[in-house]
Formats: structure tokens, sequence, C-alpha cells
DNA sequence: CGGGATCCGTAAAGATACTG
DNA sequence: CAGTATCTTTACGGATCCCG
């Protein structure tokens, strides 16, 4: 790899040695929102394929980017070392390149349901919820089968569950829409509540949930760069 | 292309797939530095085949990055669009961190004689010099024959010119030093001032040229970022 | 000389399957 | 959970050639 090198002495070149090859932006970009185990990883980046990844992950671990913790008995966790976290305002300003000069509608052909679940539970902010199990339901009825429900079960104390098959408790509340919108919304790309206000995405059950669905619903930790402070 | 992409909604992925390919990070920062056509371009980044500089191009335009102008009689040249210039700081921010972070030594292990030359004939600033026809000779001793001896010939009104074969001109001023200690002084890494002051650049001719070496010989464009200003 | 296109061999990536 | 192994497809690099 260094023999097939760019074989230039400016920096951007040989930055570009580390942060070209395919997947690696998007695996740091997953890795900045704060993904450690290899199948974790895998789930926020799900079309990359686990031999890649692990290539990928043993470059990064050489340029120094990425540090793998745990050698012991225990399963490795890979985190960024200082050099990699000093990326995290490059890849949040190509994120926010992206999201200005990008059309939204090539972009909004990329859904993926199972991505932004994974993405929405990852960034749920269990805090304003009551303080006992709370279940949400997610109902996409544009979709198939597979992928029309979902189910995000927040237990204090605990790591968010998402599940796509009934996990048979008592639902608090059911969100609506469709996949395009949530995703639009999650992203930043429109506003949680004017979409509710729209009719656009529906929301029934718990109204007190259903008031403060913008306090812990959270939003994709891109978007923060892009439409305003939610640290 | 669009076919094999990330296939994710986010956004760091959807400029990924404009970024990331090979050379096209390096490509922009080529036409950053303010290169137009072909040829030009492939100077400036010699190791890309044309045939790949040519599908990146087109690859950029499609993406809005790049515009072709000129498509009449004359040869085309490429700019960037405002999309494409707004990676600027983006692209300086990846210059800064490889600066930072990526080993010095490891760095100076690809050095260039043409392509150092090639960006200081394209970064020198004439407007300090005499106003008459300048020779300045570069001589890098450890370096084969063929790339021994450059010449930079400064005419007033006209674009620098850079020769690796005798142009038979007088020479105003003669710099001996070894391609490594140029780069770096070139690159930011160390003070050219200091270097002469070294011993390790040896400046022999025109006293004036050479008490003014630091107005008229410019640094990376690269390098602004990091050391200090120098718009 | 500028601006490519073509062909071909190698290297990287994708798809699946499988394992400790 | 955390990866390998294997096979196919695609991308890339290098050389050569072409055309105005």
């Amino acid at each position: 790899m260094s023999n097939s090198s760019y074989s230039q002495f400016c920096p951007v070149a040989m930055a570009a040695e580390i942060l070209s090859p395919r997947w690696t932006l998007v695996l740091l970009g997953e890795m900045l929102s704060g993904s450690t185990r290899f199948n974790e990883i895998r789930r926020g980046v799900p079309r990359m394929s686990p031999a890649l990844l692990s290539k990928r992950l043993k470059e990064l671990e050489v340029a120094g980017v990425v540090e793998r913790i745990g050698s012991n008995a225990d399963f490795p966790e890979y985190h960024l070392t200082e050099r990699g976290r000093e990326l995290r305002p490059i890849i949040m300003s190509i994120g926010a390149w992206a999201q200005k000069w990008i059309d939204t509608d090539v972009a909004m052909e990329k859904l993926d349901a199972q991505l932004l679940m994974w993405n929405m539970r990852r960034n749920l902010n269990p805090d304003p919820m009551p303080r006992r199990r709370t279940v949400v339901q997610f109902i996409y009825p544009e979709l198939p089968p597979r992928e029309k429900h979902w189910w995000l079960i927040v237990e204090p104390g605990q790591d968010v569950d998402l599940c796509s098959i009934d996990p048979a408790h008592d639902v608090d509340l059911y969100i609506t829409t469709n996949l395009k919108t949530m995703t639009k919304a999650w992203m930043g790309h429109t506003s949680l509540s004017k979409e509710v206000a729209d009719g656009a995405i529906l929301l029934t059950g718990d109204p007190v949930l259903s008031r403060s669905i913008t306090q812990w619903i959270g939003s994709s930790s891109l978007a923060c760069a892009y439409v305003g402070p939610r640290a």
C-alpha cells in the first residue's frame, strides 16, 4: 500500500492515503458517533463487508488513528486515538458541505429503515422520559412487512433496545409516518414539530411523551452541525 | 458508480462518494492551487495517469464540483465551481491535520524534485524581484544528472518559466542545497532563513536577490495554514 | 504540444459462506 | 461476538496510440 501510494510530499496527499480508501470516511464517522465494537460498527455501516471492515480497522491502527483495546480475554474494542479524534471537525465540515450542496432528493433515494432506527436508538436521550420502562413503536406503512414495525425500548439505567419483531410489551407511544419524512426530520432537513403539525408524522398514545418528543428523540449527531445547537 | 455507492443517507457518506475515489483529494488540492489546464494539472499530480485524470474530471463535473470552460475552438479549462471552492477549508484542514500528525520523516521519503520545482514555479512571487529578467538556478548535488539542475526564469509581465536543461542565460542567483532541506523549507517544516544561516542552503550571486529571497520564493499554498500568514 | 482514448495486467472491493 | 475464506467483479496503473 505504501508502495502504491500517491508518492507526494504534499500533506493533503499523505492524509488522503489514510482517509481516501473506500468506506474509510464513513467508518470514521461511525466511530466518531461512538461505536466501539466490531459488530456495533457493522450495524452503523451495514453495507461494508466484515472482511473490509477488519482490514480498514487494521490500516487505521497502523496509521495511529484507531487503537484496539482489550487484547486479553474479552472482546476487543476499537477507539479513536487523539489523532483520530482530531479528525472530528474535518468529518463534521465534510458533512456540513454535503448537507449544503448535495441534492436532498438524491440523498433521500438511499433510505434505509434499519440504519435510521439504529442511529435513532443510539442518539435517543432517555433523560426527559418517564422513570419507568417506555416503549415507542414506529410504523412505516409503506414498507414491506419486515421493515414496517420497529420498537425502541427504554429502561432506566439500561441501554436503549431496538427490535424489529414485536417484543410484546405495552406500547406507550406509536409513531406513524413514512421513512422519508422520518429520515428528513432526523437529519435536520425538516423540523419534527412541523411534520407533526402537518400530519406527516402521526403520534398516538401517551400525550406527555408525545409533547416531549423533541426532547428525547435526538437527531443525527451531524445535524447539530447544520441546523443548530444540540450538544 | 451511483450503483456501487455507499447507499447511506448520511451526508458524510454522500460526500465520501465524491471525495474518496483515489486521487480525488489530491486533484482537488491541485485545482485549489490554481491549475486549470489538463496538462498543467498533470504536472501537479504527476503520478496520476491521464486516463484517470480525465475520468475524475468528468466525475467531478457531474458532481457539480468542477466545470469545463471553453468547449469551443480553444482548449478547455477546468475550474472549480462555488461548490468546489467551498471545499477549500476542508482540504486545508486535512492538510493541517496531516502536517500535525503524520511523521515528517515518513513524509520526506517521498521527495520529488520535479514536483517541488513545479510547485515553486507556481508559487513564486515576482513582485519583489528586479524589473528585469532574473534567472535562479537550483543545484541539488546529491541527485542524478537529470534532476540535479533546475532554472527558474522570471521575466516581468510573463509567467515564470521552469527548465531542467540549461537555458544558457546568465544566472543571477545560485541555490545549492539538498532536496530534503529545500522541500522541508518550502513546506514550512523549517525556516528558510534558518537553513541559510545554518549553511544547509547556500546562496551565491546577487546579494540583493539573496537577501530578499523570503519575499519572492513563496511557499506551499498549504504551508500558510500551518505556520503563519502568507496570503 | 494539449487532450485525451484504448488495451491489458494487477490490485482492491463486493457477495456469501463459514468458523473459533 | 468477532472475525476468515473464497470467489467474482470492478477499479486502478502503465503503456501505447490517436487526433487537431
